[in-house]
This record gives structure tokens, C-alpha cells and sequence, in this order.
DNA sequence: TAAATAAAGGACAAAATTATCTTTTATTTT
DNA sequence: AAAATAAAAGATAATTTTGTCCTTTATTTA
């Protein structure tokens, strides 16, 4: 469904607002160690959602990556799988035609934008801060 | 969302499904000029199909592919799936951990869980012929 | 200001997926 | 039976994705 790079990425957002929410910031090692991930694939995946504003990182020593409040509060899964997978699932053609087009639609075009358009509703509207704390409040051992 | 192999495997399906319907044959080439697709990997896809009883090869001249009444009545989306993406939509984590349980859910778990019920639904009521039949009726210029 | 720390950036490597090519096997027609 | 046809099978190649390594840059602490 996701890319590798979109998984960690998710992950990886989630463990930092689980830090942020205490004031913490957190460093690439934790993180990888934390969400199990190879840990230079990792920072590049950090670096794109820094460069989009989706966290913040900070150099030097006491450095790492935090999100701000409002981050934490704004981001959501949405624009962490369009800043990572291109938003292809967003405009692609599920039988991969050049064009996903209404007005000139694959055969399978009808049923699968309904499936597309759940999708995105459940991107759009789950934050990474509710994911952070369903893990934090954790009734029912939600892994990252 | 589906892999290369799956988005062809799916359109060379249909048009099978559509010369079957007339009683007709279909060779490779003409396949692979119908639904824009590279031959030779085509071929590959298309021994699976054949190999899993979703559709009939033959060899020799008057030789190529096609599908028995049975399975252009049987047949749905969810075979080709399964055969070519090994049901990984269907029984992976949203988020790439090793496995999917709903009694050790991930964060995103029950969120992917209920979209993903929903893409399966859609592939196990979607038939080929179904697809084909609205490509033959063609109201809408469906693509292939 | 120097040393230490941690992320950024760029080059490189492995693995998986996609795509191609060649030879073999089965079937039909002559 | 021989020739022609078309898919199967297997080897090989290109591309993309995933993963690693090394050097540079920015920041903090001593
Ligand atoms: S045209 Fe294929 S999904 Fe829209
Ligand atoms: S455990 Fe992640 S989707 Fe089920």
C-alpha cells in the first residue's frame, strides 16, 4: 500500500510527537531504535519531512528532531504520505493507466475512486498527535 | 496500490474476457498491443494467470489464451490479486510491521483495517466479466 | 576559540521489480 | 512426418527502491 520510505516515515513522525508531547526532542538513533529501522534510510526520510515542515531537526549537540505545537496539532497522516509517495495514490490510475480521468475512466474507475476516496478521508482526518496518543494511552498495546 | 505485474495481469484479464465472451482466442501480441503492455513480461503474467486456472493457454497455431464460461462467470478481481500481489493488501500491516494482528495492532491498525476491509469487498465483488462487459457496452469510454 | 555532537548532503551498494532475449516444448497444418 | 506457429521456460538486463557509508556543516559546551 505504503512505500518502505512512507512506513518508517510514519513511524518515525509518530515516536517524535510521542517525545514532543513531553517537550523532548529525540535523535536519529532512538528513533531507528525505537521503530526498528535502518538508520541512514531513516535520516533521509527525516530530511524531506523537515524540508516539508512536518518536523523540525536542529544540529549540534542536544540536536535531534521535535515537531512545534502546532505541528503537532496540524499534521496530519495525509500530508505525510503525499510528501513521501508523490500523493500517487491520490491521482494514479488503479489499473496504472497514464491519466486517472472521470470523464475517461478504466474499466475499473468507478469502484476503485470509491476506495480512494475512503482512503484519503482516513489520511485527511487522522493526525499524527492521535496517533501518538493512542500509543501513549496504549489499552490495547498499539505498536509503532 | 497494486504492483505493475497486478495492473497488467488485471487489463490483459479483461480483454481476454472480452474475446472469450465472442467465443474468440486471444494471442500475446495482440494482448500486448490491446492494453499497451511490454510482451515478454506480459507473457510471464499471464503463465501465473494460467498456471493458478484463471485463464486457459494454449500452444501451437490457433494457439493463445482464453477463458472457460466457468471462470468468466467465477472469476473475480481478488484471484488475479492474490495470484500476482501475494495477498499482501490483504493480510500485511499499514505500516510495514512484521505481521498484522488486531490483538497487537499497530497505531494506525484499526484505521487501515477498516479501509482495507473495504478494498477486499470491492476486489471479491468486482468480476472480470463484470469489467468486461462494461467495456463492451461502453457508454463511458472505460479504457483498458 | 577548540572540541564534541548531531544532522545534512552526496556518493555508493544491494535488493527487488520490471523488462528483454533466446531456446525449448507443444500443437496444428500441410 | 515436416514445417510453422505460439506459449513455456530460463537466462539476462535495466530501473527503481531500499539501504549504507563517508564527508561537510551547523550548533553547543568546555
Ligand atoms: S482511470 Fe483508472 S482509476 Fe481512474
Ligand atoms: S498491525 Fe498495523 S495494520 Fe494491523
Amino acid at each position: 500500500m505504503f512505500s518502505k520510505a512512507c512506513e518508517y516515515g510514519i513511524r518515525a513522525t509518530v515516536q517524535i510527537a510521542l517525545q514532543s508531547e513531553k517537550g523532548l526532542r529525540i535523535g536519529l538513533k532512538e528513533i531507528s531504535n525505537a521503530i526498528d529501522s535502518p538508520e541512514p534510510f531513516t535520516a533521509k526520510i527525516l530530511q524531506q519531512l523537515a524540508k516539508n515542515d512536518i518536523i523540525i531537526s536542529s544540529k549540534g549537540p542536544t540536536g535531534g528532531y521535535e515537531m512545534s505545537s502546532n505541528q503537532l496539532s496540524t499534521i496530519m497522516l495525509s500530508d505525510i504520505v503525499k510528501t513521501l509517495d508523490c500523493d500517487l495514490i491520490y491521482t494514479g490510475c488503479g489499473l496504472g493507466l497514464a491519466t486517472c480521468d472521470a470523464k475517461n475512466p478504466c474499466v475499473l474507475h468507478f469502484q476503485f475512486d470509491d476506495i480512494r476516496e475512503q482512503l484519503k478521508k482516513m489520511l485527511e482526518n487522522t493526525s499524527i498527535q492521535q496517533l501518538a496518543r493512542s500509543r501513549e494511552s496504549g489499552d490495547t498495546l498499539l505498536r509503532l
